[in-house]
DNA sequence: TCTGAAACGGACTGAGCCGTCCGGTTACAG
DNA sequence: CTGTAACCGGACGGCTCAGTCCGTTTCAGA
């Protein structure tokens, strides 16, 4: 790829990643590409649809929850592990308008299946070790990241065991 | 005004109040037209802008609110006045997209500072009581309702004093 | 029944957006 | 330095939607 193309290509991601997290996925092809400083035919050569484009920064967002979610899982202590994972994927949520916006869009991504695997690993662990309250399943617990974005403490206090 | 337009009025809002809820801020004049069984003309007779369209079905639903909130008043125990309120608000919130959508646009409107101030009379009582959390003021609190509409147990959970 | 005012609805306009395309430009190998 | 393949960006088409307008229909009082 010739340098000017690769330049390019990473304003764009960069563009659009700033872009869909400040103002959700209805912002245009093209105050990504007038904020990447190329014109909007570049970004679709990139990207042959909006939705790709959306895609890609939705993967890079999902690559940094596997990250947060396996460093959570080398925390020994099973309440300090869920509750620091899920601290900061509500924070995540609270920084992204496309996440939140985009959560079906999510699980057709690859990485998902990584995040939900060592998430439910975090819940069994904190539950078994009786710290999470058992009435409610993984799932029905990861619904309530987005929710706790603006008070996380409030909503963990509830879900202690 | 005549017996057919008042007839048609009422479609309109009735219609209104279904799309928006169901499809949220950005379902078309058009849709809701047609779900009233008009023109779309007919629609902006009555209200010269979508957002003056969206503005009466917001009232609607805060006028429920009000309600709801005096009701909660009535009631004599401060947790269960305050948790009441609090679920039925949740409850209204999970049941309207719109609603969701619109939290800046009904801050505008006038029945949104009756519903505050009986929520905020809410409050103070269940924290006299000792029964609620003090270290959020009401404001924080009912940031949470949108969150509380899958778990409201666990949220309130949370909040209890 | 007749009549005029009110109401209706669909055609129309203009703006914004996605996605395509092509003429001009630029990087880079030889 | 130069030829060329890759790249660029803006003009363009097609679509949807908000809001306007006017010819036609309907209501209701006399």
């Amino acid at each position: 790829m010739r340098a000017d193309a690769q330049r390019n290509l990473d304003r764009v991601i960069g563009a659009a990643c700033e872009c869909f997290a400040e103002g959700g996925v209805d912002v245009s092809v093209d105050d990504v590409a007038r904020r990447a400083g190329v014109g909007h035919g570049t970004v679709f050569r990139r990207f042959p649809t909006k939705e790709a484009l959306l895609d890609a920064v939705l993967g890079k967002e999902l690559d940094r929850m596997v990250l947060l979610a396996q460093g959570a899982l080398v925390e020994e202590d099973p309440w300090d592990g869920f509750a620091g994972f899920f601290r900061a994927a509500a924070d995540g949520y609270a920084r992204n308008r496309a996440l939140v916006e985009s959560k079906e869009r999510c699980q057709e991504l690859p990485q998902m299946l990584v995040v939900q695997e060592s998430a439910h690993e975090l819940v069994r662990r904190a539950q078994k070790a009786h710290v999470l309250r058992r009435d409610l399943t993984a799932d029905e617990i990861f619904e309530l990241v987005p929710a706790a974005s603006r008070f996380p403490d409030v909503i963990l206090d509830g879900l202690r065991g």
